[in-house]
DNA sequence: CCTACCGATCGGTAGG
DNA sequence: CCTACCGATCGGTAGG
């Protein structure tokens, strides 16, 4: 097999089929939600590939370094939808853009589920976590700010602190990761759905029965 | 000092003041917590108590005892609060002790915080772990019944599968280990009150501003 | 990408 | 012979 050396190889050769960063990436996320971070070893991480450890070193330079990997792609993602719902729009009401940040925050968790749940449950423990946990407190701030928008247009019962609207509201999106499976029963659209319905007949005053 | 043999012994004498098994458990609960239950050695816990890690050893068989005792308090005192829900009792409809619940259950996340943040981050490491998710899962089927019960009654809305409102009413409710800190802005009383106007104005059809 | 290892630290236990 | 520990070290395994 694998005769003639007809082509030619590409510009930046890359070796043999075997695993690359990324692959090696979602295996560690998948683990790492798994059995937890500090449970999993790499020597875990190379028998799930079917590698050696070493040859995990070959790829990344540390285990860390695939937890930080994974931290930037959920904070990426959260931060855009973050971004774009806390920037004025012409004719969008603070209800309307967190109406939608709570939307684009569903369907950002449903597709990069591993790395959220990764994100989710940093505690602190290296340079790498607390730079996460502190990208997190910014998206925090963001999502409380626009609550409180939100309550000042009179578009959100007043009789809760906004901050703790706040948590409670994004507590419960963020409450995904535990159990949300892609293969499962629900759709990313019926979560969504349920989410925001959940969400804002009772927060939203006077628009009962809106979503059915 | 402490002259004449005058007072009898107590029956049972307990040696020094010491760190007694409980004040270790909960020393252990804070550790576990803070940096995962992984990432936390025998050692730290002995630093953390001014203790040798040997001095640990002679209160506790083992790091995964302090793990189950501390599974074992919240997966009870979960337990009694559900199963006292799900009891039928006279004149209760399914959705005031559904309401009930959701009450209830706040008050022993804040009361038992540290053990309950201790079962919600469980990833079924070992049998230790594994039975506590058994448990755990026994207790999400009650309250998706009660759920379900509500429903039946005609309490709550129908347009949202009744196994995914528990699923994002009882995140909603978990989801306060995360951020809840008992010297901070909220008391019991006002994270209660907020979480089952959130939860059910909006959950329950036609109760709109009850809680004011 | 492997064999062969390292410095350190792990959970747990010895004798006293 | 008890409770409450200590200094030292066990056999294995972690990330690298």
């Amino acid at each position: 097999m694998t005769t003639g050396p007809a082509e030619p190889p590409p510009r930046r050769r890359r070796g043999r089929p075997g695993y690359d960063q990324s692959a090696i990436l979602r295996a560690a996320v998948e683990l790492f939600n798994r059995k937890g971070y500090d449970a999993t070893s790499v020597g875990d991480l190379a028998k799930e590939l079917g590698l050696t450890k070493p040859a995990i070193y070959h790829h990344v330079t540390g285990k860390e370094q695939l937890l930080g990997e994974a931290l930037d792609d959920a904070l990426d993602e959260l931060t855009a939808v973050v971004t774009e719902a806390s920037r004025e729009r012409a004719g969008a009401t603070a209800y309307e853009r967190l109406r939608e940040v709570v939307r684009r925050s569903v369907e950002v968790l449903v597709a990069h589920q591993p790395s959220v749940t990764l994100l989710l449950r940093v505690r602190g423990n290296s340079e790498v976590e607390l730079a996460a946990l502190e990208r997190r407190r910014w998206l925090d701030d963001r999502l409380a700010a626009l609550v409180a928008d939100a309550v000042a247009e009179g578009a959100l019962r007043a009789d809760v602190p906004p901050a703790l609207v706040s948590r409670l509201l994004f507590g419960m999106v963020n409450s995904l990761v535990e159990w949300y499976r892609p293969d499962g029963a629900y759709d990313p659209a019926t979560v969504a759905d349920a989410i925001t319905t959940l969400a804002f007949d009772g927060l939203a005053r006077g628009e009962r029965g809106q979503a059915s």
